[in-house]
RNA sequence: GGGCCAUUAGCUCAGCUGGCAGAGCACCUGACUUUUAAUCAGGGUGUCCCAGGUUCGAAUCCUGGAUGGCUCACCA
């Protein structure tokens, strides 16, 4: 029998529910004229008191006292107490109110008061059941704190934990000072396609999907910058996307097969630019959601006060591993070097490559930051221009944060001769198996072949700073429904018309 | 993918060396007209994640599996 599944309450909620109709009273109900939110009835107060409200909500607590009852009702902006007693309502109301389940959400009106201990109050004279629950809260004082309900069904997790609701507010503040302040300076924000027939701009292996009526796999896009690039070639000087991006590999506390990235392209601008942007950037982010140039972070403090440290690449590996990579001349003696160091590099294995290596072997996880890393070694940037001073290297920067990379940026490679070479050497390496390494983007070539001006690109992950502007360990914290495993439990909330009868 | 850990009532959690499945909140019955984690009296509502095995007897021990968390690998 499926109703077995069924706990007690989960049926005797159904059984009410049942009732109510037979009596004639909709337990679904169409909007209520509401005239104040919880907040506004309690900042108010001095204005509304004696005054009659109309608020809606869902019902949290209930503390019943025979003939009268207080309970505890929150909307949107928070939550206020409401008052109801049996000589005001009337004992068919009255006895109504005291069969509602917590969670269930009505609409009631009243005069605004204060009791005897102070607490601003709503004396209930009308109420209508809005949506009966039929499903029981998680418990008042502990909250739902399953991790793996919370991300399952987040809809129970912003219910129970206040914190929860907090840190995706502050999301969506910080992506809105993010437009607001790239919109200031004159960036046009643009859409891209998602759907690519050819994968680039990062190194990360795509999400196939197929289309039917043009019978063609499409890549969903692991990043945005090649079709930004070619809008600044189409003379969109200042554009920015902030969007979707889909990898195709490992989950863990910072990768979500979906997150969100800002990228961000400025002609006539170089890495240096980009820094600069992006630090004026955050700081007036963190002013303007956080109210401060600090956030402590895994209980140590992350500034932003301007301006950032900035530091080569090659000083960074040689301070921190005591090894100088320029003195190490070939791709061999790097090897060696690499090898003595247990990183066993692969056979091909170039000299910028070990270096990047021991980079993120050794350094990267020691950069509390904010700083800025600059100066790549060409081998693993195929998009970015070359130092002129050395052509081993490219004018490309990387953000660090709490030992997270938060932001990759250079000033981007115009050169088509140059850009198809390195496309070329990308596409050895895929034939070699490496199916990160970029395609070939014939279009994109052309558009270089257009002309592109110089130009400055800045890409940053949007979830990783969002973490660290909100004090959350994990990228799923942040992400209001991450990627899981389906699970069959999903069944167990699918009920059976049985159940409903 | 590897390692470690977790999974018991709607929720938060106990449950020892194997011996009748437990508490708080929620829920049900009753009392109570200014309480606020309301209070008082009574009631346990369960596929102990799943499937095997050991045993007279398994939530507990063993094997396999599922899902999740952390971590390593990979990446951003």
């Amino acid at each position: 029998m499926e109703q077995e599944h069924l706990g007690e309450q989960l049926l005797l909620r159904r059984q009410k529910l049942k009732e109510l109709r037979a009596q004639g009273v909709e337990p679904y109900g169409l909007k209520y004229p509401v005239s104040h939110s919880a907040r506004e009835v309690k900042e108010g107060f001095a204005i509304l008191e004696g005054k009659t409200v109309r608020l809606a909500g869902r019902m949290l607590t209930r503390r019943g006292h025979g003939k009268a009852c207080f309970a505890n009702i929150q909307d949107g902006s928070g939550q206020v107490q409401i008052y109801i007693r049996l000589d005001n309502v009337g004992d068919e109301q009255y006895a109504l109110f005291q069969n509602l389940d917590i969670g269930d959400i009505i609409g009631c009106g009243g005069a605004v008061f204060k009791t005897r201990t102070g607490e601003i109050t709503v004396n209930v004279e009308t109420f209508t059941l809005l949506s009966k629950a039929l499903r029981p809260l998680p418990e008042k004082w502990h909250g739902l704190k399953d991790v793996e309900t919370r991300y399952r069904r987040r809809y129970a997790d912003l219910l129970a934990n206040p914190e929860v609701r907090r840190v995706f507010i502050l999301r969506s503040k910080i992506i809105q000072a993010m437009r607001e302040f790239l919109t200031g300076k004159d960036f046009l924000e643009v859409e891209t396609p998602v759907m690519h027939t050819v994968t680039g701009g990062a190194t990360a292996r795509p999400f196939v999907t197929y289309h039917n009526a043009l019978d063609l796999d499409l890549y969903l896009r692991i990043a945005t910058e090649l079709h930004l690039k070619r809008l600044v070639v189409g003379g969109l000087e200042r554009v920015f996307e902030l969007g979707r991006i889909f990898r195709n590999e490992g989950i863990s506390t910072s990768h979500n097969p979906e997150f969100t990235s800002v990228e961000i392209y400025q002609a006539n601008a170089d890495y240096e630019d980009m820094m600069e942007l992006m630090e004026k950037m955050v700081l007036a982010i963190a002013q303007q959601v956080l109210g401060s140039n600090q956030v402590i972070y895994q209980e140590r403090e992350l500034d932003f006060s301007l301006p950032w440290p900035r530091k080569k690449l090659i000083d960074l590996v040689n301070e921190i591993t005591g090894i100088d990579f320029r003195e190490i001349s070939g791709d061999v003696e790097a090897r060696k070097i690499a090898t003595s160091r247990g990183l066993e590099p692969g056979k091909g294995s170039t000299w910028g490559e070990i270096l990047f290596r021991f980079f993120e072997e050794y350094c990267e996880d020691k950069l509390w930051g904010p700083v800025f890393v600059q100066d790549y070694p060409v081998d693993v940037s195929p998009l970015a221009r070359r130092c002129d001073e050395d052509a081993a290297f490219t004018y490309r920067f990387e953000c660090f944060m709490a030992g997270k990379e938060i932001a990759n940026a250079f000033t981007e490679l115009t050169d088509p001769l140059d850009q198809r070479e390195r496309f070329q050497q990308q596409v050895q390496k895929r034939a070699g198996g490496d199916e990160e390494a970029h395609m070939m983007d014939e279009d994109f070539l052309n558009a270089l072949e257009y002309g592109m001006p110089p130009t400055g690109g800045l890409g940053i992950g949007i979830d990783r700073l969002v973490m660290i502007l909100t004090g959350s360990t994990s990228i799923r914290d942040v992400i209001l429904f991450p990627t899981m495993r389906p699970k069959e439990l999903d069944q167990e909330l699918n009920l059976s018309k049985d159940d409903i009868k």
